[in-house]
DNA sequence: TTTGCCAACTTAACACTGTTAACTATCTTT
DNA sequence: AAAGATAGTTAACAGTGTTAAGTTGGCAAA
């Protein structure tokens, strides 16, 4: 079985290779920019070989994707340090304002674009990235209410809101939403102001 | 001079049906599947033809995007009635969401596509629509706050962050980034209560 | 009245896009 | 060595936005 093992092998080496060279393109080119035969050109293959690998471009994208949740998770790790609640709940805010402009690419097919999730769809399964997102944000939240941090309310309600904050500034702004009203060398600040605010007036007197 | 003035209404009057029927195919069938070809059939003309009369599709697109920001606006007029500042802008946040999930194209077009911003970006101008919007805002929480119903703070960052928080609940929403996470029936309801949330925590006591 | 021009519009084409079917090597197994 | 699977290719389809060149019609000046 040596050789089928090592053949199985190499055909995750190319799929692998795909991959790479797919978010090394969209990152430096824009999501909307990247076709599949730029992609195969960047590896020297035919562009209809990468069919022999993923069922079509969005399966491709969604993976890039997931990668992209990697790359966001890794830069949360730090947070299980924090011992307040509050204290992480702000800092993952920030993390994930930074994230979202310094990765504009990867934040729009983690969480605008339709294609990765067409994938998802198609396949039965749940969204595994987002659901343990949110379900750490729900832990989170849940932890500086029982201690007594925060105003007592519906949990899954705050998380949604808190979620739906920092997800809509950043949006705004990698969408040019904000160029015209905050002042390009502001934005940054403006937005941390912004979810400063939300957790000082959330959190309890 | 007469017939220079009839030439040029019709000029507006094919500029019209064109729009017309942009609108008409992308409610229809979707903002991604609307394509020059098929707006020309629509109107019986050849697909160049539109080229005469807008420079490029973003341009079109972009005229579809403020009729968007004209329906939205007709239905924020009654809002004039409220007298409270707060349950104006709880009003707002409201008929913010409602339009966005019952105009889930217009709202992409108008918040979260790049070719509407494109065709404002070309000409020097700035973002009328989304700067009246955001003042409209600024005005009541101002307001608000001068009455004595909110807890002081910057304008600027509070208003965003309302802003921020209704865009990403709807942007999340219609981008099916929930769908896994809320049941679908449940979905309007708990945007409501984040919303709700976020007027009774901001609220001074 | 005829000529020439100008405007509106169309046809043909370019350079792309994702994707499929059919073909060709090469390497494995019988 | 013959047969068959594997990996990859070329050619093509149907679609995209957009431009250049060509074709009408109607109006104005000669």
């Amino acid at each position: 079985m040596g050789i089928v093992a090592r053949k199985e092998k190499q055909k995750q080496e190319i799929r692998q290779l795909i991959l790479e060279a797919s978010m090394k393109l969209f990152v430096e080119e824009g999501f909307s920019h990247v076709s599949v035969r730029k992609i195969a050109e960047q590896i020297q293959y035919s562009p209809t070989t990468l069919y022999l690998y993923f069922k079509d471009k969005n399966e491709i994208l969604f993976h890039c994707c997931e990668s992209g949740f990697e790359k966001m998770l890794e830069q949360n790790k730090s947070l299980a340090l924090i011992g307040n609640p509050l204290e992480r709940l702000h800092q993952m805010g920030v993390n994930y304002l930074n994230f979202g402009l310094s990765n504009p690419e990867y934040y729009d097919l983690m969480f605008i674009q339709d294609a990765p999730m067409a994938r998802i769809n198609e396949l039965g399964e749940g969204w595994s990235s987002g659901d343990q997102a949110l379900e750490f944000l729900k832990i989170i939240i849940k932890e500086a209410m029982d201690k007594d941090l925060l105003i007592p309310a519906k949990v899954e309600s705050v998380a949604l809101a808190v979620w739906g904050m920092v997800h809509g500034l950043v949006s705004l702004a990698t969408k040019q939403r904000l160029d015209k009203l905050v002042s390009s060398h502001e934005m940054e600040q403006t937005m941390h102001d912004s979810l400063d605010w939300l957790l000082k007036t959330m959190k309890k007197a």
